[in-house]
DNA sequence: AATGAAACACTTCTGGT
DNA sequence: ACCAGAAGTGTTTCATT
């Protein structure tokens, strides 16, 4: 397991904060030169700290706010249902995040669509759609009141 | 609201998948010049569609593996009540998602934490530490089968 | 591990269609 | 909106400590 010392924390804050800011500002925050804010950064990169880099988008400017949070029981759970359940999910891009849990249910979905209507016929031709689902309960968010990539490390 | 063309939708979708390709790549893919590509990535930023670019990080790498959804009931839902929770769980680092929602539950909770002791120790020394909580449900991720940031445009 | 300076690549601007 | 090319800026390499 790869070792971080302070400089390594608060370069990993400010990149998973904004990834755009040059190797100069970031040298400039931690008092080093950019040659040695690159080297740290690829070393992050290399053991598998930063896995990519990526343009986070605005849902409500894409018609996408409208989220829901549906919990799913299987009627089987054999590997094989399992696994083939899980396969489907993948496919669903209305889908964003997907657990296995512990509970009274066996997944909690995440899911963007534009309205409740959309939510509907989401539910009707692409969820229900997968064999062995047992039963669904959909939790509606009404507010986002905080919603962080970044890991406190 | 900002129109999109296919390419946009491409190209929006190629950032969310990676941000640290050139434009001369994403030029390539999309059949356009990188004038043409950093003139799109300009408008997508100055209209708000894309909010941020950062690095994300392997839960795993930073001992931040064990993650739990909890359900939290408030006891009083006066306006201040609800505001001052608020403040204090976008103060909480271990928090990284706080949704208000319908149903029996008032908040789910996104919590990162080591392990079951750590989450023990935040459970008692910092999230009912907050005024104000009824009471309080976990329930413990053993698989996250999909997480993406990208949402479809 | 760190540095400054050089070499290289990418982004941004300009002028034109 | 688009393009090609110039100018500016950032990244990456290298020799050195």
């Amino acid at each position: 397991m790869i070792k971080f010392d302070e400089k390594d924390r608060k370069l990993l804050a400010m990149l998973q904060e904004d990834s755009k800011n040059t190797n100069k500002e970031y040298a400039n925050k931690l008092g080093l030169s950019t040659t040695a804010v690159y080297e740290r950064i690829k070393r992050l990169e290399k053991s598998g700290v930063i896995t990519k880099y990526v343009a986070l988008v605005e849902k409500k400017k894409v018609n996408k706010a409208f989220v829901v949070l549906c919990h799913v029981k299987l009627i089987q759970h054999t590997k094989d249902n399992v696994l083939q359940f899980e396969r489907e999910i993948l496919k669903i891009e209305e889908i964003v995040e997907c657990y296995h849990v512990s509970g009274d249910y066996d997944y909690i979905l995440k899911i963007h669509v534009e309205d409740m209507e959309a939510y509907r016929a989401f539910m009707v031709s692409k969820l229900t759609a997968i064999a062995n689902i047992g039963s669904t309960q959909s939790t509606f968010i009404i507010n986002e009141v905080k919603h962080t990539t970044a890991i406190d490390v």
